[in-house]
DNA sequence: TGCTTATGGTTACTTTTGTAACTAACAAGG
DNA sequence: CCTTGTTAGTTACAAAAGTAACCATAAGCA
């Protein structure tokens, strides 16, 4: 690649970064509009809706997100009345996170709005290449 | 896709933040901590480098990118003296933006850090698999 | 010309994120 | 117990991004 030729258009971070936010539009746009959640947010109720109860250490260490972010998703979730924060017994820092019911609810529907999502990709991209597409996308987070 | 084996670690838009984020990490380090520039700093620069001088409206058109942001980010170039802007002989409104010469060491210098980035993914992932992924961010990135 | 509408660009305001400092509780060693 | 060091979580402040309103100029047209 020679210097003068070099066209941002190519260069795998711009586009990476292009495809994330076009994806996002498609997805984020779901738990925007109908909750009124951040992305954060609704990583923090996936975690919850898929592993079960656990505390915002657990999710940051599992989720690799800092926790001020968690804090902040766990009361803006706490304020929808999502979840309920349930002071630990045996080490009273820690609060144990447990979805409420209109928690599962969104999580449900967002589960299935994701797969729907991942389905519709599937149609577009092939199955094959959507396959190696995240093998690639895995290879690329992982940081060596 | 059975609904209650749903993993966020193998939803597309979760990857493909994931992958952008840490490409983003490597290579976003070097304009920030060398230029102390944006993102968007760093595009219209390239812009400028790569096809010349034109006006915030033709870098917004081109580059897809809000024209507020376009604004911010060429006050800030023009503080670090990357650039110069001329109003229009034709059209009052119109400012056309020059990189000068410390701009232009930037871009150099930049560019060349980009392809050395690209060239280290080539070795990463191997040439072919990078041709593969960029076409399927290509498709993802154009929304149908 | 005079009126309306559109365009390039900036500014003001709000929301979100990043960073660091802080509180409260625990843990380990003396 | 007391001191020192950690850890879970929050808060305060600063940086950044999004949105909308705002100038000034230009363009279209009666």
């Amino acid at each position: 690649m020679q210097q003068t030729d070099f066209d941002l258009s190519g260069f795998t971070p711009y586009l990476l970064n292009q495809a994330a936010e076009a994806q996002s539009v498609d997805f984020s746009s779901i738990y925007k509009n109908r909750y009124g959640m951040l992305r954060t947010e609704w990583r923090v109720l996936f975690h919850l809706g898929r592993y079960g109860p656990m505390s915002a250490k657990e999710i940051s260490t599992l989720a690799n997100i800092h926790k001020t972010k968690i804090s902040r998703a766990v009361r803006a979730l706490g304020e929808k009345q999502f979840l309920a924060r349930e002071t630990s017994g045996t080490d009273r820092r820690v609060e144990h996170l447990v979805l409420r019911p209109p928690g599962h609810e969104a999580f449900d529907y967002l589960v299935e709005a994701a797969a729907e999502h991942e389905r519709a990709l599937s149609r577009k991209l092939g199955k094959q290449n959507v396959k190696t597409l995240k093998l690639l996308l895995k290879a690329l987070a992982s940081r060596q």
